[in-house]
DNA sequence: CTGAAAGCGCTAACAC
DNA sequence: GTGTTAGCGCTTTCAG
């Protein structure tokens, strides 16, 4: 079976006996073609399997269809919310994604900018507000409308869905405190990797030095992404270090989880001994034993907003008047940090 | 700002004052094009902010770079896994993918694999082996290698990099009775919809029925994607129903530590008064307490093996005798089934 | 309601 | 090492 090329317009409009225009016309609906004519032609596309190239389409009529995203890592139930989201808002509009992960790597976000620029994207959306000169250069220069989400970019490209990461942050340090602990450490990714980890590691600190407290407790749990098995090892590496520890917050809930864990494999109890805070409202935090103290930044709904964003910004949509929306993550205190 | 149009090889061409043959080929290396003259394109195309334009590339050489992808779910870390091992086996080729949801549902699968071909990739990787029959047609018209993963198809549409979830789940039951549980219920999601998890429950029947055991004790967690809080759910009116059941095997690592937790909550103790089995390994399977028994189907080797495939299939790479690839799962036991 | 001509931005093929 | 011509498969535009 040798790969015969597949059938075009033509093929059809000659099986037909009509002009490929009538073709065209007769595929797209709203469009003024002889019912009968019309018939014929959804019965020979049937018959030979034709199927619409939309690369044609796209160069001819200078739309792709696409919207561009990139997130850090496809593994990680907080940004597929957001692309869930995001596509799903977008896919009436017959705009589909084209999706690529940086693997928390500006250097790897501006080769896949790149990338994903050369495919005409209508909109770009960027997970993250720090990127390479080139990168941003690249975004700028690209004509389409840009939006950066996850965070609140100091010097924003162009659109912004996102909140701050470091006064979510605080909003944890400030509950600890307020059930009245001190000895407080933070666990998170090596800094420089983690835009948004590194956002709210200095939340942390922030907040910590605002109640007077010593902010020296950091814990690097290895390259990002970083996880549960990580959690589980920096928590033990803290609690030999400084056992006198009140409570733990960490960059997200699977760190969160793995400290849970690890306390409990070391007959810690929690949140007597120790609370746990984590970050992100991942399912685990809700549904774990104790469940576990965190910030909601409504994934979904950042990515939902997006999609706003943009249609709002390709006049497919009512356009919003700010093009920046902050959203207000929202602070769920559980059993993991009763007083 | 007007969206002004981005500049084209022309544009370049002018600039320098050469044919846009040469512009296109020295953007493209191991072509021969004067190194003063190529230097000075360079210069253009940073001064100009161009950015080649690969739909018309794309359109000319009739190869789109794309390779497409179906998942049931973009929240699923066993999908993410063999979509990022997929991912990074076809970069280094030039192949990106080209990544659509069908959320467990054929016919959305059907509506999607159509959006997809119309952007002609150069291969589509499906997620399962059970489609509509328009689907089906539409994957064999369309002359690009195909690749069914994650399952076993009775007849496969093309290429097939997978395993048998049936005999899978069939593991995990001989060594629940094995450990001397009979009184043995599965909890997966409900039926028609993910047929990845109705292998299982499958496999559970048959190896309970091979067992000489009662394979009744079925239920239903709700509609897939199913997960932690359906699992506890589930478990929760499992216990109710038949408080003598011995051992529960869940149709994912997700639902079993859902199941967990209930257990936990309701002050039974795992695995002394009942055993927990998952699937899937995931990474909370791992860490939590006590960690979960369960089957490792290699996703992210499912992926890479897939991109050997599409490699092989397009002529990029040596090509493997057997269009079939199937993967051995590994059961792994652990704790929440000890003896 | 239908068709003819032109062209989207790039590159294969063929000169020179 | 470089330029010219033609055309990928559609759709805009204009004419009928």
């Amino acid at each position: 079976m040798p790969p015969r090329k597949p059938p075009t317009m033509q093929d059809i409009a000659r099986k037909v006996g009509v002009s490929p225009m009538t073709v065209s016309r007769a595929l797209r609906d709203g469009t003024s073609v002889n019912a009968q004519t019309r018939e014929a032609i959804r019965l020979a596309v049937d018959e030979l399997g034709y199927v619409f190239d939309s690369t044609a389409a796209n160069l001819r009529q200078q739309r792709t269809g696409f919207v561009a995203v990139t997130i850090p890592s496809i593994n990680n139930a907080n940004f597929a919310d957001t692309v869930r989201g995001l596509s799903d808002g977008l896919k009436d509009f017959g705009l589909q994604l084209l999706l690529g992960y940086t693997d928390y790597d500006v250097d790897q976000e501006e080769a896949l900018v790149e990338q994903l620029l050369r495919r005409r994207p209508e909109a770009i959306v960027v997970t993250g507000g720090q990127h390479t000169a080139r990168c941003r250069r690249l975004l700028e220069g690209a004509n389409i409308p840009v939006v950066e989400i996850w965070d609140l970019p100091g010097q924003p490209v162009g659109y912004v869905v996102g909140f701050s990461n470091a006064v979510a942050a605080g909003m944890l340090v400030d509950h600890l405190v307020a059930t009245g602990r001190k000895r407080i450490a933070f666990i998170g990714g090596e800094a420089g990797r983690d835009s948004r980890g590194a956002d709210r590691r200095a939340g942390f600190v922030a907040a910590m030095q605002r109640h007077g407290l010593d902010a020296s407790r950091l814990i690097a749990a290895g390259v990002p992404p970083v996880s549960m098995l990580e959690g589980a090892a920096a928590t033990r590496a803290l609690l030999e270090q400084a056992p006198d520890t009140e409570a733990v917050l960490c960059v997200s809930d699977l760190l969160a989880f793995g400290a849970l864990t690890e306390c409990q494999r070391m007959g810690i109890s929690v949140p007597q001994q120790i609370a746990i805070a984590g970050f992100g409202n991942y399912e685990i935090a809700e549904i774990c034993v104790p469940p576990l103290t965190t910030v909601n930044p409504f994934p979904e709904r950042i990515g939902r907003q997006t999609a706003a964003a943009v249609l709002g910004a390709l006049g497919l949509a009512p356009a919003e008047a700010s093009h920046r929306l902050e959203i207000s993550p929202e602070l769920l205190v559980r059993a993991s940090s009763e007083a």
